[in-house]
DNA sequence: TATAGTGCTTTCCAAAAGGAAAGTGATTTA
DNA sequence: TAAATCACTTTCCTTTTGGAAAGCACTATA
């Protein structure tokens, strides 16, 4: 018997759109990389830029950016010791996913608003 | 006392963000308006063209994605009542961000491997 | 010795998302 | 009257995510 062909194969545009979904879905690890991409780039910093956002939301994500090497953890062993959280060049791959949903949300706000 | 501002200052970009996530998280939008946008307009052709994805969830996110003004919903009073599902205008918007998501899910699969 | 600053971690809990399997209701043809 | 088709819905359960509040480890200064 046939498979089915055709209209139903679209599957090459959904596995690589879960591959991305599986790195960078949830609510917070786009605003973390924008934080840090406009220069924050201390825990508590990152925190205070994202509103809504809790000390150990921030930890796990965090690490899970870390994992994937979209940013690098540095200390910095001054007084008081600190931790600089900056992008891996593999973040700026996300760049023109950011401007697409920052344009996409700025129109729907206008829609939404509009309506 | 002064407000932060400058580097800290990245809210402009994280509302819209956020307001597109609001609309569009999680795992299963984008592989629905994919599928829809291919062609696929019957609930079964879609939930088959996704794996993994259960009626339940099906339906509930194609309800969700009819309230944005993304998908309508169309009864056909044939027999056996058939139901499609096709974009509205809207779901184009998401295009871009579609494709941006696809190049970086191919290109991150090529850097896992190549790991 | 006490206190302050930094960067978290821990605990406890609630809400949301996700999954498997079976069932429902309307219709029409046999 | 029974079976078939389509498009879901329901139930029950597990997993994941999120949030509030408090605590902890390290170091240096007073």
């Amino acid at each position: 018997m046939p498979l089915k062909r055709g209209y139903n194969d679209c599957i090459k545009t959904i596995i690589p759109v879960r591959d991305f979904l599986d790195v960078m879905s949830g609510k917070w690890k786009f605003p973390i990389i924008v934080s840090i991409g406009v220069g924050n780039d201390r825990f508590v910093d990152i925190q205070e830029s994202i509103p809504g956002i809790t000390p150990k939301v921030l930890a796990k994500e965090l690490k899970e950016l870390e994992k994937h090497q979209l940013i690098k953890r540095t200390v910095l062993s001054e007084y008081p010791v600190k931790i600089i959280y900056t992008h891996e060049p593999y973040a700026d791959t996300l760049t023109p996913i950011i401007y697409a949903m920052k344009d996409w949300g700025i129109n729907h706000r206008k829609k939404v608003i509009g309506t």
